[in-house]
DNA sequence: TTGAAAGCGCTAACAA
DNA sequence: TTGTTAGCGCTTTCAA
């Protein structure tokens, strides 16, 4: 506040210029004799001198920070990929900025906007499938994109997803091992990425042992993913009890979100079902409390944390070298099948 | 990026000067007439014209952004109050910057100095306990600080806290009128404000009922909260184990938080406890699986939501307000006892 | 009601 | 090896 220390001051101090203050400040990018460096230092020190971004962000065009928009940061897989996202581009010395969508297209646009007018060098975002006008042009403009979760139909931005079909196909794989035969599934809306990959699996596993697929036996939520509409909340516990209503109905369930999951768990408990003995259960994204819980639970695990490093690598590769007309890059983060009680018993 | 559009161009187009334009943009602080008005937006329109937040900042040293220092966004309390924190600078205009603290002080006194050269308008944080030479100066040189969570001796800035001591006087009388007579606690480290409260709201409970206090009865995690160290993920576990192995082990726990929960929930799977037949249990910190789950756990609810509420108004206060010589506010945020099956039983 | 112009603190091109 | 200086895009004082 009190009047602010510049680089005038150091310059004067150490009788020099303010160029040479630059260049000392920045190491670079040109030489500065040792001992003219020394006596820089010693006025910086003296005076107590810090540099201000946002002067030099004004003229480099630069601001080192990143602008991260999420459907709803309440969501532990987002979270999760946030805090990685975060660090990782902390090493890189580059903040984050926080933006809630809520899966609402007009917030999405109006964090696009703010972000643009605050000057982020790149933005990250989980696409809702709105605002493709805004997207194409930020993507045409060349500034650094990268979509995380969902793919954009046309849009060659870079991409970080899960192993949707993989992963999915592994886990209805392992329930069938285990000697299921019919296996609900409670899917996200099929219309975005996941929904439709993870489908995808879930067939492949039904196809792959043979097993005669029965449409009745799949349930899709029609909820994007983010917010906290109380309606929503428990669409899981729904659209299970749904499907264990049935006269025939399955014996294992594999749910496609955590989400979803909770209200499953939700209903476990008000009808009182042993897992696995009436019900075993397997799903996707594995968090934290899974393994804690009675009875704890198998579950996709996706790797939160190399997902978000690996939208770091992608955005930080995109500022430093541009995208020079390289192909877009999509990359898939692996997972793992972590077998715990809900499905193999105690 | 090519050829941006500014302020000049407008103004070219428009036949006014650049001041002009920028009264139009920021509707004051002094008239413009309406037909000139007109013109300058008919051309903002037509050329496309952004406002550069960056040199905007320059001039007027606000940049409309808060740092939020955070120990570990992966904890869903601090993952609530983080959402709360930044929809509510938002609807002011505001953007959040995040930074993780792990409970470390060089990285917590990292993120301060990043978020001073990047010029916010304010800081929020959960003090480690550590860099208070920092944080003095901060406070002292009248930018906008709020502390969360916990208190520094002698720091008289602006505070949130949660009703800590009532809180967990409530739970514990809970469990005193179910009938239970030996309650355990298992508690944060008393060094620090939720630790210390939390403790003294237990004795608190066993005073006013009269019962006498066994000290053995008390365990204090070493932890202060953050971070992803395996050791500390399941403490509450090897705390909670402690106690159950005793010759007079306790009816019932309180656990001060949801990490420390996590671990007795893991104790609870591995010995196949009965809850609340065998172990009655209540915590502080409501997390939102805690009803879906069996069984369900009673909790108090410290509203998080408003928690986060209250820094963005402390912190937008002092921003448009200045502190004034005006006291430091200590706000306590209000808290609700949800009671679940884990004490009051199906 | 409006224009001209002086900076905000910094980087970097141009000179020396 | 170093100094001088022209901006970066904007706000706002001073004049008209």
């Amino acid at each position: 506040m009190a009047g602010k220390v510049t680089r005038d001051d150091v310059a004067r101090l150490a009788g020099v210029s303010t160029a040479t203050v630059s260049y000392v400040v920045n190491n670079g990018p040109r030489p500065v004799a040792r001992r003219t460096q020394q006596n820089v230092r010693e006025a910086i020190e003296k005076l107590g001198y810090e540099p201000d971004g946002v002067a030099r962000s004004l003229v480099t065009r630069r601001t080192r920070s990143i602008g991260f928009i999420v459907p709803d940061i309440l969501n532990p897989a987002h979270t999760a990929i946030t805090r990685a996202l975060g660090d990782a581009l902390w090493d890189a010395d580059y903040s984050l900025t926080l933006g809630n969508s809520d899966e609402n297209p007009e917030r999405e646009l109006a964090c696009l906007r703010a972000f643009r007018g605050r000057g982020v060098d790149g933005v990250a975002l989980t696409p809702g499938g709105g605002n493709l006008g805004a997207l194409f042009a930020l993507h045409e403009s060349g500034r650094p994109l990268v979509l995380l979760d969902r793919q954009i139909e046309g849009l060659p931005a870079n991409c970080v997803l899960f192993e949707n079909r993989g992963g999915t196909r592994a886990a209805v794989e392992h329930l069938i091992e285990l000697g299921h035969r019919r296996i609900g599934l409670i899917n996200l809306p099929a219309a975005l990425t996941p929904g439709r990959e993870r489908r995808d699996g879930y067939l492949d596993a039904l196809a792959a042992a043979g097993l005669r697929h029965d449409p009745a036996l799949i349930r899709e939520g029609g909820f994007k993913g983010g917010g906290d509409n109380p309606g929503r909340r428990l669409e899981g516990r729904l659209l299970a009890a749904d499907l264990l209503d049935r006269r025939d109905p399955p014996t294992a369930l594999f749910v496609s979100n955590n989400r979803l999951m909770r209200g499953v768990l939700h209903l476990l408990r008000e009808r009182g079902l042993r897992v696995p003995a009436d019900l075993a259960l397997a799903t996707f994204d594995d968090m934290e409390y899974y393994e804690d819980i009675t009875p704890s639970i198998t579950a996709v695990d996706t790797s939160l944390q190399e997902f978000g490093q690996q939208v770091a690598r992608l955005l930080l590769e995109q500022i430093e070298q541009g995208q020079n007309g390289r192909e877009p890059r999509v990359i898939r983060v692996p997972f793992r099948l972590n077998i715990r009680e809900s499905t193999r018993g105690t």
